[in-house]
DNA sequence: TACAACATTAGAGTATAGTCTATAGTTGAT
DNA sequence: ATCAACTATAGACTATACTCTAATGTTGTA
């Protein structure tokens, strides 16, 4: 597909996907056999990954972090061990948010009957 | 106390800390009675809510959040009603943050198996 | 073949949250 | 009185993550 549809798929807008791309992110593959466009093409893999940047934004991963998971999720550039480090080092710091969260949530509560 | 004193008791650099005066969070006093210098002072609820600044920052609120929650919880200028929505609200967005986080974790511990 | 709707690239602009520099004045210990 | 160490203010600079504009070219339907 191309970036229009993709951007329809995800909704997210074409400049971002092309931020995304110039981040690393993403890849789209240009058709060789098609001299008169330099057209990217996207494939459901890139729809995937472009869901999973959405939900890793949210959870506050950095574009440098989502890169890291999605190289350790899709690539070949790392050994099977390093992967599993990447992917642990990221379980731990989900962790460490959802403990910051839950002190939160009591130092609010807390206002809550300080206000009351 | 002045800044510097403020700035060491909270691990957060002057320029921060007068960055988040600027920004409204926290509030200085000049002393009038004094002519020759025009020096904040800090109180020590100062120190309270830089540390609450830190951790909020850290869970993901904007300065802009941060603010509201400071304003529900030491300031008169919202009715009881106010404040209360105003921390619920925030609570909601924990509990927000909380089930994305666990989405994030399962999808992460499915890319560990993937990688096994 | 006209033209709306798409595509690419480069680069400028925006918002958030700091971080640093420069200038100038103040304080307090020696 | 000197001087290191503080203080304030204004404004420039940085990083992150977009977001938009302009210029230019391509595609497909009427």
């Amino acid at each position: 597909m191309l970036i229009n549809e993709l951007s329809k798929k995800t909704g997210i807008s074409t400049h971002t996907i092309r931020f995304y791309e110039k981040s690393g992110l993403i890849e789209g593959k240009q058709n060789e056999s098609v001299k008169s466009n330099n057209y990217y093409h996207y494939d459901d893999v890139t729809v995937e990954k472009l869901e999973f940047i959405s939900d890793a934004k949210s959870v506050g991963f950095t574009i440098k972090e989502i890169g890291q998971i999605i190289d350790a999720w899709y690539n070949r550039k790392y050994t099977k061990k390093q992967k599993l480090e990447i992917l642990d080092d990221k379980l731990i710091s989900l962790e460490q948010k959802m403990k910051e969260i839950k002190e939160m949530k009591k130092q609010i509560l807390q206002f809550k009957y300080d206000v009351l």
